[in-house]
RNA sequence: GUCCCCGUAUCCCAACGGCAGAGGAAAUGCUCUCAAACAGCAUCGAGUGUGGGUUCGAAUCCCACCGGGGACACCA
């Protein structure tokens, strides 16, 4: 071990580093140096240097804090953003930058169950632990303002945006939600007819009841007997699966809590125009959302009315047949007990009767799962139900048909076919022999339904109109005569809240006698979880669909029934035993770090107005920077959404959107290995020989995914800092790509940032004496121009987040720096600062050797000269038919004239006598003649 | 099947339509060392997935195809 006599001891080694970094982690503690003042309220602070500057919110989705800890790719985001808020922060701006942990979730509810720990002992070490590792990390948070939603404190604010929500209704006619007592006011009022004052106590409450944002109802819901719980939608996989735990889905009819998310539709999908968001992400939304609009549109079919939802009422005289979802409740009624003449063979299914046929076909649809419905999408079933349906435009009779491309859950459960104009339609048409009628003009030679634009054709009255005014001329004829209304249907249903669980935020409702929900008051949140030997719902066999939901909470009965005073004396209630789902506490936390301490209120308005409201007319407000992952694109960006809007529309914040800019960053994966058997190797002990990769003498092969336990290939933070320091490690990370891209991990490559580092503190420290270095000259010209081009190229990279050619510059600066005998002070000041964002524990180490007192996180960021920008001499390349033949030197100033004569003079022997056809001269760059 | 993103040196990545290289890694040589590691210095390298088109000029814009990644997938 002669490493330590060897190496020159003021080198910037792991262990200096380390030093360095705990050091000024403790003085940014113990100063407090990240805090962002507010303007009112226990966190305002009129002396703090940023008091009253223009603030910049910037915020990363916070983690959920799991056992096994973070690894290397987890903060990705949380460095960039690090990085840009201290650039900004020395910009001048006020920033907010907080950190908190999403900690209610089914892992520590799981290990509870397995192992009898309370799932508070393990979400507290877990949330411990991850606070250690990015404290480790250098990250600059707010730390007064960090948040856990599993915190009573926390929680009981989420208890009282759930009782905001209850106690609302959505006003159709002013588009928002208003306060619930304003209905019953309309009501009592008798501004809501007549039949209220007839109503009993009870029954009023239920009519109430039906208009609330939450509330409880018999609905079709995803029950999961593996899991013991219900899912909302959005949490079962296509395939009819939990996302977590993988366990078969099952459709049940149950009660439970509802959020009335479809009333926002309109305002979720509108509103994301304003947004500064992906495009991708916004598309999702866009899709998962599912606006259509159309018509609903009345088929008469014996003595019944079928109504139909279409997109398209311009084609209603080219719907030759209509379907109805196996499960739609009509089909019974209109089959007739024989086929009628004119039955075509294909149409019966080899069936002797109508009944036969279609009790067979319902069985067969039934018995499919969604999954193999939608793997046997290509080739279309159906059967005849015997019945004829009225085009109520043109009195046609269509057959009436069963099929299940039809769903049941969406717009009616019944369509108009038109295959002339509907793929799915030609494709049924084609199987079962249907005529196809063409209402709109296609294309000579056009094969297929047509869904393009074009004027209407075999449509009566209709024809010659284009679409657009087509569909709008066919609504309000259907609505003239009474057969049809323009309508629109979502594919969003109504949010599923209520979760059978225990570790989640209880719901302040109780229940009296009559069995409906009573609203507890404010005054007695939070109602805190009770403690309880046994954590599990009763799981079941995973395909035991019959199975019913039991709550962990109704097993702790001295909690659940309570005695109470709700303003009518004291009674005998029962609480409600569902938790919230996941979700909810991350559907406001970026409202709870602006005022994390406030008993009074959720927020205080003017620190919400402050931090989040709009900063021009029309602007929505919100986070000026989110960043995370895409896989949040739907389930917490639109809950989040819709509960900022619900807050909105009630008065309690002045933005109505919670993130004006979101930035999905990329991920880090690494590689796997796995040897000739197929089995995962410990990617740790691989080694590259000649290409080819070896675990001691065996040959193994690699692969490329997640870093995770099964594929053992994972790189933690805390082993990057023991073998290089944070620093290092932050300006790896930042270095390594562009913060949206996915790349893979490469651990042998992380020396380049540490190399980088010790050269910039070599600049500075001998690191034989220790002593400051630093040249007292200034800076020759070629280094100060140098200087100002790269202040000028790094500001710019990091107003767009491109921390990758940020580093790339300020490598060049210090590798143009080591060069020179003395580096000047002049420009390593700049460097120290600009540096800082990255790798912000060396950068303060290096300011305090360059003589300053104080912390550089407010010191000013530099400015760039214009006037060293532009250069003295330009030196034109120029071109003869696209190949550069020549060079010429020009005062940068040069006129055009003046650079094109030079040029010429240049390539004169390669034009050899030739006269140029054209000569173009580009300002600044380059000369290209043509002959 | 439809839509979106991406293909640049051995690898990760740069290049307002204007000389393909900012930066890092690897590799090679040298310095330091008894030796090695660290560190330093130097060297090495592709014509941009393929084929067309537009242009004085294309990695960049357009079209088609190939390869990789992602989203959606009977939503009437």
């Amino acid at each position: 071990m002669s490493d330590a006599t060897d190496t020159p001891p003021f080198r910037y080694t792991a262990a200096l580093a380390d030093e360095i970094e705990l050091r000024w982690q403790d003085f940014w503690d113990s100063r407090g140096t990240f805090h962002a003042p507010n303007p009112v309220g226990e966190l305002a602070d009129a002396a703090h240097p940023r008091a009253g500057a223009p603030k910049l919110h910037v915020q990363d989705m916070f983690p959920y804090p799991s056992g096994a800890g973070l690894h290397v790719g987890h903060p990705l985001g949380y460095i960039g953003t690090d990085s840009y808020t201290r650039y900004k922060r020395m910009a001048g701006y006020n920033v907010l930058h907080p950190m908190g942990f999403d900690a209610f979730g089914l892992p520590a509810e799981q290990y509870a169950v397995q192992t009898g720990t309370h799932p508070r002992v393990t979400t507290e070490a877990n949330v411990e632990r991850y606070r250690k590792q990015l404290r480790r990390l250098g990250l600059a948070y707010d730390n007064r303002r960090t948040v856990a939603t599993t915190d009573p404190e926390y929680y009981r604010w989420t208890q009282w945006i759930f009782l905001q929500v209850y106690n609302s209704w959505y006003d159709d006619s002013v588009q928002r939600a208003r306060p619930i007592a304003e209905l019953i006011a309309s009501y009592e009022a008798g501004e809501r007819g007549e039949e209220w004052a007839t109503l009993s106590d009870v029954e009023r409450r239920r009519v109430i009841d039906g208009h609330r944002l939450a509330y409880v109802a018999e609905a079709p819901v995803n029950w999961c007997p593996g899991l013991g719980t219900v899912l909302a939608d959005a949490e079962v996989t296509p395939d009819g699966r939990s996302e977590r735990g993988n366990y078969p889905v099952f459709q049940r009819r149950m009660k439970q809590w509802l959020m009335r998310i479809t009333a926002y539709g309109d305002r979720l999908v509108d509103d994301l125009d304003v947004m500064d968001w992906p495009e991708p992400v916004k598309l999702m939304q866009r899709n998962w959302i599912g606006r259509s609009s159309g018509a609903h549109v009345d088929f008469a079919v014996d003595d019944h009315t079928v109504t139909v939802f279409t997109t398209r009422p311009d084609t209603l005289f080219g719907a030759t047949y209509m379907v109805l979802a196996p499960e739609h409740a009509l089909v019974d009624q209109v089959v007739p007990a024989a086929w009628p003449d004119g039955t075509k063979d294909v149409w019966t299914g080899g069936h002797a009767t109508p009944a036969e046929a279609v009790a067979a076909y319902r069985a067969q649809a039934a018995a499919k799962t969604d999954e193999e419905r939608t793997a046997d999408a290509k080739v279309k079933t159906g059967v005849f139900t015997g019945a004829y349906a009225v085009n109520p435009v043109n009195g046609a009779r269509i057959p009436v048909f069963v099929a299940d491309y039809v769903l049941a859950g969406y717009g009616t459960g019944a369509i108009m076919a038109v295959p002339g104009q509907d793929e799915r339609d030609w494709a049924f048409a084609e199987v079962f022999d249907l005529p196809i009628v063409r209402t709109v003009q296609a294309p000579d030679g056009y094969d297929g339904a047509y869904t393009g634009d074009g004027p209407a054709i075999n449509s009566d009255w209709l024809d010659g109109l284009h679409v657009a005014e087509a569909k709008a001329a066919m609504i309000e004829r259907l609505e003239a005569e009474g057969t049809g209304k323009g309508a629109t249907t979502w594919r969003l249903r109504d949010w599923l809240f209520s979760r059978q669980r225990y570790w989640g935020e209880p719901f302040p409702i109780v229940y009296d006698e009559t069995g409906l929900p009573v609203a507890l008051p404010e005054s007695m949140l939070p109602v805190e979880l009770p403690e309880v030997d046994d954590f599990s719902p009763r799981t079941f066999d995973p395909d035991d669909a019959a199975s019913e939901p039991e709550t962990p909470l109704s097993r702790a009965k001295e909690w659940v029934e309570v005695e109470l005073d709700l303003g009518d004396g004291p009674k005998r209630y029962t609480r409600e035993t569902n938790t919230m789902p996941q979700w909810a506490g991350s559907c406001w936390y970026e409202l709870r770090y602006l005022d994390p301490h406030n008993d009074k209120v959720l927020v205080d308005p003017a620190n919400e107005a402050y931090w989040m409201g709009p900063q021009s007319p029309g602007d929505c407000g919100g986070v000026d920077l989110y960043v995370g992952g895409v896989e949040h694109a739907v389930l917490h960006l639109l809950y989040a959404r819709f509960w900022h809007k619900v807050l909105y529309d009630l008065g309690h914040v002045s933005s109505f959107e919670p993130f004006r800019k979101l930035f999905n960053q990329g991920y880090i994966q690494a590689y796997a290995y796995r040897d000739a058997r197929g089995m995962i190797v410990p990617a740790y002990d691989v080694v590259e020989r000649d290409g080819k990769f070896y675990l001691g003498d065996q040959e193994v092969f690699r692969e490329y995914g997640k870093m995770g336990k099964t594929l053992q290939n994972v790189v933690t933070p805390d082993e990057m800092c023991e073998a290089y320091g944070a620093d290092t490690f932050r300006v790896y990370e930042m270095a390594m790509g562009p913060l949206d891209v996915s790349r893979p991990w490469d651990t042998r490559a992380v020396v380049g940032s540490q190399r980088f580092l010790q050269r910039v503190w070599r600049l500075v420290v001998d690191e034989e004496t220790g002593a400051v270095r630093v040249g007292a000259d200034p800076a020759d010209d070629k280094t100060r121009r140098l200087l100002h081009r790269v202040i000028d190229g790094v500001r710019a990279d990091m107003e767009e987040l491109r921390f990758n050619t940020a580093i790339a510059k300020l490598i060049e600066l210090t590798n143009a720096l080591t060069g020179l005998p003395a580096a000047p002070r002049e420009a390593v000041e700049p460097l120290v600062l600009m540096m800082s964002p990255f790798a912000p524990h060396i950068a303060e180490e290096l300011w305090a050797k360059l003589g300053h007192d104080d912390t550089l996180a407010y010191a000013d960021w530099p400015v760039a000269d214009p006037a060293l920008l532009v250069a003295d001499t330009v030196t034109y390349p120029v071109q003869v038919n696209g190949k550069v033949r020549g060079r010429v030197e020009v005062a940068a100033d040069a006129g055009e004239d003046d650079v094109r004569a030079a040029a010429l003079a240049a390539v004169a022997e390669s034009l050899a006598g030739r006269d140029p056809r054209k000569v173009i001269v580009v300002q600044g760059r380059l000369v290209s003649v043509v002959v």
